[in-house]
DNA sequence: ATAATTTCTTGAAGTAGTTCAAGTTTTTTA
DNA sequence: TAAAAAACTTGAACTACTTCAAGAAATTAT
């Protein structure tokens, strides 16, 4: 019973590393002795703007964000994860640099917090998870590219009506104002795109 | 002599792995028979919209630039390479699917080019590459990120200034329009900020 | 259920940028 | 070294968005 609810406590985990990779059975037991379920609540940080980001997040529940506060005092979401992403600011893990960003549960959410020296230590001993990392790292970058040539190219309004056919159901479970900025407009700009006022 | 220059012409790939992992001699020489430099000249596509991407380059000298052609058929560069920077369209590079992007050369450029066959199997022979891919993606991620923070947080004069304090040597190497477009505002723009009429 | 808080909507006024078109300068090519 | 091509500049007219302020609706907490 205990081994069960153990084993499925980190299912999603192992799942998404074995499309990328296979594992051995006892790389999966290495892996489970090392991995704990953490719950955030709604609203709470897991990482704030001026701390050094010692910690990656692998979101098996819930829906997490990554954002500013730009110089109005406004918040600016960079990025979302939901379930089966990786959230972190990379360039404060490598640099131990202090961050620029929050990371801030959207709603009640399930992470696996990997910390740096946990992490290290489990890449040692399963060396072939590096390429794990590797490939969700590339991929990541290919989808920031794309969010790149979406901001350049499209309209505000071309913005909307392409991500809220992307993610249907995305749209309805966080708040406008937070996928307004995701888009780079305003939360006022996106009632009028959705009232049809534009 | 032979040798010597062999040698040469990786040096600046090679150092760059060695700041994030170490080769034994044997890896190196396993590297070195792989590799070949090609040299691309100025305007030169390496990288066609519409082509599945199967390659990653890494520049050793000069400067490449990703881009697309919006709607209005202007081009829009999304990134700038140079030395000892990694380019390729990593999305078309996984999902075998057409890429959207143009990959090109600013200047004269010596570049090694990787096929995915030959980069599969230095990674079968030296695992440990797969280490070094990782944290050339997370750093490459961790930068776009701060992209996307500078686009969404400041004034097109205030990226103007800010990309040009931090890369005054590569204002003077590539085109204005170019890096206008990098930027996210119009050339004509670009030349009004730097005339100080804005 | 009620109050408190958060989120969303609306219109009016303002502005940071774009677009266009034409001319000038710089760089490349032959 | 001349001609052609590429890159840069300028001003005037325009527009896609922002900002502000106030109220309405939805959600959350008690």
């Amino acid at each position: 019973m205990y081994i069960i609810n153990h084993i499925q406590m980190y299912t999603s985990l192992l799942q998404h590393i074995e499309k990328f990779i296979s594992l051995e059975p006892s790389e999966i037991d290495v892996l489970e002795s090392c991995l704990n379920l953490s719950k955030i609540k709604k609203k709470e940080h897991v990482l704030q703007e001026g701390q050094v980001c010692n910690t990656m997040y692998f979101i098996s529940k819930g829906c997490m964000r990554q954002y500013i506060i730009n110089s109005k005092g406004v918040e600016q979401t960079l990025q979302f994860g939901i379930e089966n992403w990786w959230i972190t600011d990379y360039l404060s893990y490598h640099n131990h640099t202090p961050s620029n960003f929050y990371i801030q549960a959207v709603e009640s959410s399930e992470v696996i917090a990997l910390e740096k020296p946990t992490l290290e230590a489990i890449l040692i001993r399963i060396p072939k998870l590096e390429r794990y990392f590797k490939i969700v790292a590339q991929k990541a970058f290919g989808a920031a590219q794309m969010r790149i040539k979406f901001l350049f190219t499209m309209s505000a309004e071309e913005r909307y009506h392409h991500f809220s056919n992307l993610n249907p159901e995305f749209v309805q479970r966080v708040p406008q104002y937070m996928i307004a900025s995701y888009l780079d407009f305003s939360a006022e700009f996106m009632s009028k795109i959705r009232a049809g006022k534009v």
